[in-house]
DNA sequence: AGTGCGGCCTGTCCGC
DNA sequence: TGCGGACAGGCCGCAC
């Protein structure tokens, strides 16, 4: 479900609610999500203080005093504020208990997602050693695009996908910065000139940008962490656009399986 | 080393 | 109406 800016809306929503609280506890109904649940993350999070949320590519950092909760949200998964006493869903895995009978609810249908408590530095956990720069930030440039992409084979959608060059590009958004800046998903990553690279990177900060403005993409079940919906998706040009016409030059929108996720484009607008 | 594939799960939608 | 199959916004780990 959330890629970057759905996850970025949902850090905005639940931020003002969190920060400063002390957490009564937590309740685990169901432990098995990618990474088993603590048991007692009840017993650890009682009486701390949260002093920070931020976002590090899709996964959320809640930050508390004598720890970090990290949470993803796989495929499925959304976070939303809500009343202790609101009706428990099928799939409400998990409740962080805040004061004044309020509850931060995690549901996941799918269970890809994740909740860990970590006492080390998030930094340093395996899931997120390795990732590449954030998008947004300004050390992710054409050049660290380029070089990083010369003598890849790889379709250059697969390869801004690839969470080592650049995190929070997913398939949504890939698509979308790639009919941007015109370039067909396709292509090797490795025959990409310089140029398209500056176009590219553009493309996908904009993308990006305008998407978190408008509370993300709600496609099915998106919702930010009130339960309001995700506008980006009336800016789509070509995700779920297949045999429709393109906006700019009114062909017909192509799409076709790359490393098994379904992509999108313009034959005329993208070469 | 880079690449593609299978697998983790449930829900929904489509064609028969 | 029911049923099987394909597909879905992520991403790890593995074999080649």
């Amino acid at each position: 479900m959330p890629e970057l800016p759905e996850v970025e809306t949902v850090k905005r929503g639940i931020s003002p609610h969190l920060i400063g609280c002390h957490l009564r506890g937590a309740v685990v109904r169901h432990r098995q999500l990618r990474l088993p649940l603590d048991q007692n993350l009840g017993e650890k999070l009682k009486g701390r203080k949260v002093c920070g949320v931020e976002r590090r590519a899709k996964y959320l950092l809640i930050g508390v005093e004598g720890g970090t909760l990290l949470v993803h949200l796989g495929m499925s998964g959304s976070l939303r504020l809500e009343k202790e006493s609101d009706p428990v869903r099928k799939h409400d895995h998990v409740d962080i208990l805040l004061p004044r009978g309020k509850v931060l609810r995690y549901h996941d249908p799918r269970r890809f997602g994740l909740v860990r408590w970590l006492t080390t530095a998030p930094g340093k956990h395996r899931l997120l050693r390795h990732l590449g720069p954030e998008p947004l930030e300004k050390e992710f440039s054409a050049d660290t695009l380029f070089s990083a992409s010369r003598k890849r084979k790889a379709a250059v959608k697969s390869f801004v996908m690839d969470s080592k060059v650049v995190v929070g590009v997913g398939n949504i958004y890939a698509s979308e910065a790639l009919f941007r800046a015109g370039i067909r998903p396709t292509t090797p990553a490795g025959k990409v000139s310089k140029p398209r690279y500056e176009t590219l990177t553009t493309q996908i900060k904009e993308v990006l940008q305008e998407s978190i403005e408008r509370g993300g993409t709600t496609l099915r079940d998106f919702r930010g962490a009130g339960g309001e919906l995700g506008y980006f998706v009336q800016s789509l040009d070509v995700y779920g656009r297949t045999g429709e016409g393109c906006r700019c030059c009114g062909a017909t929108i192509k799409t076709a399986n790359i490393a098994q996720r379904s992509t999108f484009w313009c034959p005329r607008c993208q070469r």
